[in-house]
DNA sequence: ATGAAAGCGCTAACAG
DNA sequence: CTGTTAGCGCTTTCAT
């Protein structure tokens, strides 16, 4: 008949003959205790297999030892990915991880008020959610440290900041095409205005349009195409696009999963990528290298190992000086991009 | 000069003039409390920004609202889709949830260590992860509600199980293939004893010999092969596996990552998919569909979302009858796949 | 080096 | 209906 009740710090102290307070110290490794002492009480909290009550630790510490994540979880391949590196550090370092997805705008609010308190986590690390003017007021009077990744506000001046810097992206990506003798460049994005507020979409059209201006080449809106993220709208998009008389001879889309729309609309009107219709992508997803899709690469794990870095420095030492980092972004040239063909004219 | 200490239940009674257990009580929606009082106190509440210390009452109650998660997060397609599933309802159901990713096999044991305990989580999910006989102890001891999701130990019975019937599968898929008129099958899979403990390799596996066997058609060793998990190490296994002289017409591979892999190999060797080469993966993950891949279908994410269902459901009833089920499979037939032809022998 | 005692913020049992 | 009180399990002064 073994009692159910967990044993406690008191169970430990009464057998190892000590009081409470020195088998906290033992614990912690507070160097104000007998070493035989506390040789003893090692030995019994192995037999009686005791661990602290992370609860009451928290409530007597004020301190978590968790972190809290905002992200739109499973919205997108390239969040996944910076996830993955978030978390793998997250667990090397023993901290706990309490989550908040947000796929919903309502969950957006519930999120960000719920989440930023300072009893429930040491730090909150914000990837790709595009961050409120309200939010934002939240996150400065949170005193908590709060890391952003993929994302900015220009309120949240004074904290780590991890950002893309996505219209120079979109221009790389629109030069090379131009480069390659395409002048009749669409563009595959979001809707600006999107319920999660991804924002990269519309910088990485900004470039595009800066790319277009610089070169002389006209922006053309029937080359313009906005919609829903996803790849099946992607491809309707495209579909329509190149549909049209004078349909474009290159297509940069905002990310790997519209471009993969793109490939999809290409098959379904017969043109041969790269001949008839060169395609760039965004983001290089693990996707892009088995398709062969050409695309502006970012180390995307990286980026979330980063941020929990930066998160968990600035816990340990809130002086810190804060950090304001672009991360590095890099064509990759692989099969879905040619030069323009007198044939696909 | 605003005071930095956040504002606790006994501000709120102090402001509304009334006592903390008043407070507590209107706080919990308790019907002992006059309602003019509990509005009274509403409005303080907010007007103070007062929220309950998450760690305070969790140790007066002895709750934690929250959810362990234990599963090999990043290393396969499958296993996020199936935690998406699961995210999605615990968010649904303001549950925070504590993550235990598990990558390496050193992770396993601190893993289930650290989790499985009552005073940390209401509760534990464990996803496609290999139950040791050591770990099942441990769990059995925790007297912690766990589900168990695309895993299964004998000794576990008394637990909500949703398992996947491998076997039945990989039968179904080499019937399949067998029905193409294919008799020279190739399997390649994952190392049957793999670091993490994945098994539905091994039982894709055996479904894969049982329907071979029922054919009459002979399991040949040059047609089977292992290695370990990954897109690239199955291009590799099938490269040679294709390079034999008397090479597989067809291929089944344990999952649709490796089944990827094989339409590498084919494409390096210049076989044509499905005329020269029928390959037949497994999950369904997105990527199937966009490369027509012909899979076992399996509904990933509903089964993270039954699985959280199952548990919150035992957290609320602990008395409830655990419920075993076998979650069904199917057979989707895409692209990759045609009669065997003559050309490819 | 150790024990005693106070307190973290909340809930729940008991009185009234 | 509401106030008072006694914990939940731990850490951390303050003594000694």
């Amino acid at each position: 008949m073994r009692s159910s009740k967990t044993v406690n710090i008191r169970d430990v102290a009464r057998a190892a003959r000590v009081s409470a307070g020195t088998v906290s110290r033992a614990l912690s490794g507070s160097p104000l205790v007998n070493e035989e002492t506390r040789a003893k009480i090692m030995e019994v909290v192995k037999a009686l297999g005791y661990a602290p009550h992370p609860s009451a630790q928290r409530l007597s510490t004020g301190k978590t030892f968790a972190i809290g994540l905002i992200a739109p979880f499973f919205t997108r391949p390239s969040v996944t990915e910076r996830l993955n590196g978030a978390v793998s550090l997250l667990v090397k370092n023993h901290y706990d991880l309490v989550i908040h997805d947000i796929e919903t705008p309502e969950q957006r609010q519930a999120g960000f008020l719920d989440i930023i308190r300072r009893e429930r986590v040491d730090g909150v690390l914000i990837l790709s959610m595009r961050i409120h003017d309200q939010d934002a007021q939240l996150i400065k009077d949170s005193e908590l440290p709060v890391v952003l990744v993929d994302t900015d506000h220009p309120a949240l001046a004074q904290l780590n900041r991890l950002v893309v810097d996505d219209v120079a992206g979109g221009r790389v990506a629109t030069e090379y095409l131009l480069q390659l003798g395409h002048t009749r460049i669409g563009f595959i994005g979001d809707y600006v205005e999107n319920p999660l507020g991804f924002v990269s979409s519309r910088n990485r059209r900004s470039g595009y349009c800066q790319a277009l201006e610089q070169a002389g080449v006209p922006v053309r809106p029937e080359y313009y195409s906005e919609g829903e993220h996803g790849r099946p709208f992607a491809r309707l998009q495209a579909r329509q696009m190149l549909s049209q008389p004078m349909r474009p001879t290159a297509i940069f889309a905002a990310s790997d999963t519209q471009a993969i729309g793109v490939l999809e609309a290409a098959r379904d009107l017969a043109l041969r990528v790269p001949d008839d219709l060169s395609v760039i992508g965004y983001d290089d997803i693990e996707f892009a290298d088995i398709l062969q899709l050409t695309t502006m690469h970012q180390n995307l794990a990286e980026s979330g190992r980063l941020g929990v870095q930066l998160l968990l420095d600035s816990i340990a030492n809130p002086q810190l000086q804060p950090i304001y980092r672009v991360l590095p972004t890099e064509l990759v040239v692989r099969r879905t991009t040619a030069p323009v063909s007198d044939l696909s004219q």
